[in-house]
DNA sequence: AGTCTGCGATTACATCTGTAGGCCAATCGA
DNA sequence: TCGATTGGCCTACAGATGTAATCGCAGACT
């Protein structure tokens, strides 16, 4: 964590939906950004007005995964929740609810579905190399 | 992207909300059920009445995802759609909208996160092995 | 100063989800 | 045969989500 970044442990971090997500996306990428910066990179893809992102930015605004800094007269927006936090704890759901807590039947349904490419595999024996020692 | 016709017959897998994800497990472990043995098998855990049950049989059934079967005056529902294909489903969106459809990176946050289990490594070590024949 | 304009806040509304109650027909026990 | 029970279907309703229009204010422009 050499980012200031806090984790902060609160209790319970409200879920985030789809729609959400994608603004999330966007300010990961780069941030702070201001409501008409963030709907230049997700409006086009996804069909909406800015109207829809402003909900969505102060949706994410009460549920605390994003804050907002002033700026001049408008708002900046930034990532409060970590991007790896929140993928973290998707995947850790997932495996969670669908496999029981272990990763390795995850594993084997993608492999099933040939959801794995070589880059993939290679990339985990590597992973699995470290994880041994 | 060769998204293709799913392994299965009909064109939309409707999604299944996660309450109906329990009782679907229940059709899982063991099928045909009537309602009111489904409930018995999970009305406990999730402290639900014989009537939510009702409802999300009759929408998984609006839903395909289960199908009826006349037992004399009442029905028996059992699963249409496969578990193995709904995990694969859902494990398959996950990569996909997280991860950029690669595997590697989800496995990568789970280790992070210290969610694999010395068995998992060694399951997943075998498949690697199987996948690199 | 007065208007225009861009912005966040407020409000709206349809759909989906969680959770359940009530209605009505069929069936079983007496 | 007739009521009690069981079971599916329809209805309900609150909260979350997707999607957006409108309101009111603080600066910018003239």
């Amino acid at each position: 964590m050499t980012d200031g970044a806090n984790t902060m442990a609160d209790g319970k971090p409200e879920r985030i939906s789809e729609a959400e997500y994608a603004v999330m996306e966007a300010l990961w990428v780069r941030s702070p950004l201001t409501a008409a910066e963030v709907c230049e990179e997700v409006c086009q893809s996804r069909d909406w007005s800015l109207a829809t992102v402003k909900t969505l930015l102060s949706r994410l605004v009460t549920k605390q995964a994003i804050a907002t800094e002033p700026d001049g007269r408008r708002f900046l927006y930034r990532p409060v929740l970590a991007r790896t936090d929140y993928l973290g704890g998707e995947s850790r759901r997932l495996v969670d609810r669908l496999f029981g807590g272990r990763a390795a039947p995850l594993f084997a349904h993608l492999a099933e579905q040939e959801a794995l490419t070589d880059a993939d595999i290679a990339e985990m024996e590597t992973l699995l190399k470290e994880l041994r020692k």
